[in-house]
DNA sequence: ACTTTAAAATCTGTATACGATACGCCCGCA
DNA sequence: TGCGGGCGTATCGTATACAGATTTTAAAGT
């Protein structure tokens, strides 16, 4: 097919289904693949005009990795459950009160200034009543300050439960009490890491995940009194 | 070739690369594979009397799991990195407390049987001057009590830096005034274990964790005067 | 009209084949 | 004898093909 690109060249920097991992991972994260959307690894392999077995290579992968799950009609997003969720709460408040004092202690004014100006990207936002551009910013914020988290292993571990927050985030943003809580939780991280201050910003993120959890608790009942998605038929 | 083993029920369980998956994955964690064994996908093919994909699957997977490292001669063990220890160190202090409070909470009587006679079985090894038995024991009870972690996502945290703990258990080994150490370590972890005390437990597992990296950092610096593997030439 | 059964479509897993790349080795040359 | 360039081989990445399994669809019988 297209396989007459540049053979010589094919793997400028790595191999396809290195490509197609990313760019479906980059999909994910940024939540522009739903619930319903089936993946399949010839649809895949299709749109990037390549044989299935990158395409395969890739899913199975994001499926390994947690991102994805296999069923036998092709790969959906996991079923994020109720108690894995509040594991992962669990794990959070283990593991990001360290990673932020570590980021306070270690964080160039370079990162600061990007990080800045996500805060105040999302702080807009919210003043102007857009809520898709405040959730955009919010998680450039959290990606931010994740990727300058100095110990590799601790980062990693952070980055794969990546999936779940974002079903949380995206059940707590409907309801429009969250937005300034969320918007001042990243400003105080954020004072924090100006200031090198490595105990405020644990205490902050502390903080945050327990309003963020009792933000989600609060959004599961009220769905449950109340769903907004009927799923199919039952 | 054999594929005409059993067509209809050809995955009884689970498919070939995922059987050839499972396998290398224990012997990665038995320790079975050395610093210099290469993992090429048609050996490990001709091995289970498969094609290529299914190994090609397998090793993939272990090396993206960061079980293997990917080289252009074949897929090896990773090099883990003094850093790399340090942070896993550093990541075990906060997650590990909790792992095993939750344990204590839980753990059921049969369960804690389990665990019990690995401890019996690692002195019994430690007293004998059974080395060997006695890393294995030890290396069961760990794993014993990681498996009945109740938190899901905590678990698979822990159980993703096996390889490097692994590395470490290797090199701590070899000062046998650590085997009393590991001994008692172990038993003292039971016993919270069987007292249903979370709080022994966390404490125990941090003095643990504390004394497993005083002894690295010792191996590592004796290592460092009196190197007992020169890599290659250099 | 409802149930039951059979066929077709769809998707996964595996096999085989081919092209490209990287490394090592050998030979020629200085 | 030492060094550089060409060649061979080992290995990876991708393409294509086929078989097994499962789900869906449709048809037929009650």
């Amino acid at each position: 097919m297209s396989a007459l690109l540049e053979p010589g060249r094919a793997r400028g920097q790595q191999s396809q289904a290195q490509i197609i991992h990313d760019v479906l991972m980059g999909r994910l994260q940024r939540g522009e693949i739903g619930p319903e959307d089936r993946l399949v690894d010839t649809s895949v392999a299709a749109e990037f005009g390549v044989s299935r077995m990158p395409a395969r290579d890739a899913l199975m992968r994001l499926s390994h990795g947690g991102y994805l799950e296999a069923t036998t009609r092709g790969f959906v997003l996991p079923r994020v459950t109720h108690t894995e969720i509040l594991e992962i709460f669990d794990l959070r408040r283990l593991v990001e009160p360290r990673a932020v004092s570590l980021v306070a202690q270690t964080i160039d004014s370079g990162q600061l200034a990007e990080l800045e100006e996500t805060v105040i990207a999302a702080r807009k936002a919210m003043q102007s009543g857009n809520s898709e551009l405040m959730f955009k910013a919010s998680e450039r914020f959290r990606n931010g300050w994740i990727a300058v988290i100095p110990n590799h292993s601790l980062r990693k571990v952070i980055q794969r439960y990546m999936t779940p927050i974002q079903v949380v985030r995206m059940m707590t943003f409907d309801d429009r009490v969250n937005h300034p809580l969320i918007v001042d939780g990243n400003t105080n991280l954020y004072t924090a890491f100006a200031r090198r201050d490595a105990v405020a910003a644990a205490d902050t993120i502390l903080s945050f995940i327990h309003k963020g959890e009792t933000a989600y608790l609060k959004a599961v009942s009220a769905e449950r009194s109340q769903p907004q998605q009927p799923a199919k038929s039952a």
